[in-house]
DNA sequence: ATGTTAATTTAGAAATGTTCTAAAGTAGTA
DNA sequence: TACTACTTTAGAACATTTCTAAATTAACAT
């Protein structure tokens, strides 16, 4: 069978982030989490949605994505001046970006070691984010 | 304290890249290069021209701005969706990314430990760059 | 169920940042 | 001076994201 984390469910998942569960919510919840790690941009999040044969608009895409991002759901990754990724592997990790193609993969945060953070002047710390872009090889 | 390069002369700078000298790829460099270590983005570059009397497009600035990626004057950074920084600083080096302020800060990449960099499953390492993303203290 | 209310969705407009186009201007060369 | 290729430019076009105001829907009290 499949083998990829277990899927809490849309319901609880919307439920526990205290997000009314609608229609497109569920079906946007369903998309995004039954399928493992995945990075999703909207427009492609969009067009699986209608592929699937779940009307929703562009506008409730980016409102759901941004919901939930701060409901810590997904993260927003950014390695593309115009276009953002949001990324459902919430856990400490880091990122390939592959420039030719514009894939992300993600590495696991024990795969690199980051250390001697240094603290910034003001503020707190709140992610360290570490891109390794690929290019391929001459 | 200041670690910047002694400025080559905007002159050297465009000749060494093959670029011709143009009266506003003269001034672009100038304000550029003369004031240490910078990050920019095009429309900071514009104002400022602009506001040293340096009449010049902004189709101008980014062409001049993606020039000087090409040529290894600048470096683009990218921590923003949909808005690009330049960075002067062409050194191995990381950042700091003030998300209240929206302004970077160079770290000099001894001042962090970077180890054990898994190789990607194809293509080759372009260049590893770390984010430190800072919020105000709660 | 039904009605009420506040949250949500939506289409389309607007905003934002960047790139393109094609015409005018300029540097380099002879 | 004339020639040519490169550069600059204004403005249009483009791509992504956000906004707006009206329609819809979930939650809940009755």
């Amino acid at each position: 069978m499949s083998n990829h984390r277990p899927f809490a469910g849309a319901l609880e998942l919307l439920r526990a982030a205290k997000l009314r569960p609608t229609r497109q919510r569920l079906a946007l919840a369903k998309l995004l989490f039954e399928k493992g790690d995945r990075h999703v941009t909207a427009e492609q999040l969009h067009d699986e949605a209608v592929g699937a044969s779940i009307p929703v608009s562009l506008a409730t895409i980016y409102n759901t994505l941004h919901q939930f991002v701060d409901a810590r759901l997904l993260r927003e990754v950014v390695v593309n001046p115009g276009r953002s990724y949001f990324d459902t592997n919430i856990a400490d990790h880091h990122h390939f970006f592959f420039e030719e193609t514009g894939k992300l993969m993600d590495i696991p945060s024990d795969k690199i070691e980051v250390r001697n953070l240094p603290q910034p002047p003001h503020g707190a710390i709140r992610r360290v984010d570490v891109v390794i872009r690929v290019a391929p090889k001459g």
